[in-house]
DNA sequence: AGCTATTCATAACT
DNA sequence: TAGTTATGAATAGCT
């Protein structure tokens, strides 16, 4: 398809050959689309010239990752290294570790409890029961401390009030900054403010310091 | 170049394009060795028909894995770095979801519960509440099981003892495979010798087939 | 880079 | 599915 027919060989002139290379090279690239477009073909296409400088083409519908993802699922060609792989073995352990533990799960959750032996079905409810009891031994922990603040904040509100009326009947017609104090003085907030004026030298600390985020 | 001017558009006719692709990739598979020898250029060509079925050519003077090097080289992209980014990210979502599964178990078993609020104390209280009733339920449903494989047989037990009784009393001095047979006949391993004695035409089969493994 | 004679690839057909 | 052929496309050699 030129003037003449020419052989399959090394062009020896190199400036023939080259000009035949950006030329045929074009060429390969227009019906790489044209293939992609009429066939609904993938294409991956990569060239490189004598001279090192490269060239390529990759259908729009692709990637060229995904070019050779397919290409190693269908030659069976592995082309990245070991380190790859060993990062793939790693999912498949993983996973399998996340089944068997979603299978647990779901065993403690008491479903698909068909095909289980009646000795692991004892080892869970033992499980099971310990796992009850901690829970209702913390809870049991809980209810208890929540008592023991209300208790330690009533105790206080008591002798908040008492301070409070001490006061009042020391300063009567006093300072204005004790208006309307009463309603105020049932939260712990309010503590801070008048330690200083506790005649009784309390300093009750929850005992539990973040109990009210936690219910 | 054929027998009339051919736009570049999918062709829908399913048979042309087919054999359109079978052509111009045999093509453009011929155009790529002929550029390798005229031009000593380094070719790699894979090709996806969209039935899925693969073709590649690569230059002899080279490997796919060294075009792959050489394109990163020139391209600046990273071809196996972002999979292996990919792969790692999906190694990290992974294991998070690990993590948190390893902490529902270790909390359904009663461990690490200090941080757990009372709301999500109550939640897991009551799905531990129902593992333990779906467990129980289906022990007594295997020792419900149990207890009716016995009882029958129990019977056939009986049965057995009866026909061998009568047996006896019916061949005194008879045959002498007969000595010692008492001792064996309470196991269901006899059963099958005895079958065919049977005058009660009674096949007792196990109510659950695998029992004994289940146990 | 552009031209064109010539060979080649291939679309439609068998 | 493979083979044939008329036709358009690609390109070798030249400018």
């Amino acid at each position: 398809m030129g003037r003449g027919k020419i052989e399959i060989k090394r062009i020896e002139n190199t400036n023939n050959r080259q000009v035949t290379y950006s030329k045929r090279r074009n060429g390969i690239i227009k019906k790489a689309k044209e293939i992609t477009v009429l066939c609904e073909a993938k294409v991956s296409l990569i060239i490189f010239a004598s001279s090192g400088k490269m060239h390529e083409y990759c259908s729009p519908s692709t990637t060229l990752s995904d070019m050779l993802d397919g290409y190693q699922k269908a030659s069976g060609r592995r082309l990245w290294d070991a380190k790859h792989e060993n990062l793939s073995n790693e999912i498949d352990r993983i996973k399998k570790e996340n089944d068997s533990m979603q299978v647990k799960l779901r065993h403690l959750k008491g479903e698909d409890i068909n095909q289980l032996t009646h000795k692991e079905l004892i080892i869970m409810e033992e499980a099971l029961q310990n796992g009850l009891s901690s829970i209702s031994a913390k809870q049991s922990e809980i209810l208890r401390m929540v008592r023991k603040n209300d208790q330690i904040l009533e105790e206080e509100h008591k002798q908040l009030q008492y301070a409070l009326h001490q006061k009042e009947m020391g300063a009567i017609g006093g300072s204005g900054n004790m208006r309307g104090i009463h309603e105020e003085v049932y939260h712990q907030r309010e503590r801070d403010n008048y330690e200083y004026q506790m005649p009784f030298g309390l300093r009750v600390q929850p005992m539990q310091p973040n109990l009210h985020e936690r219910m």
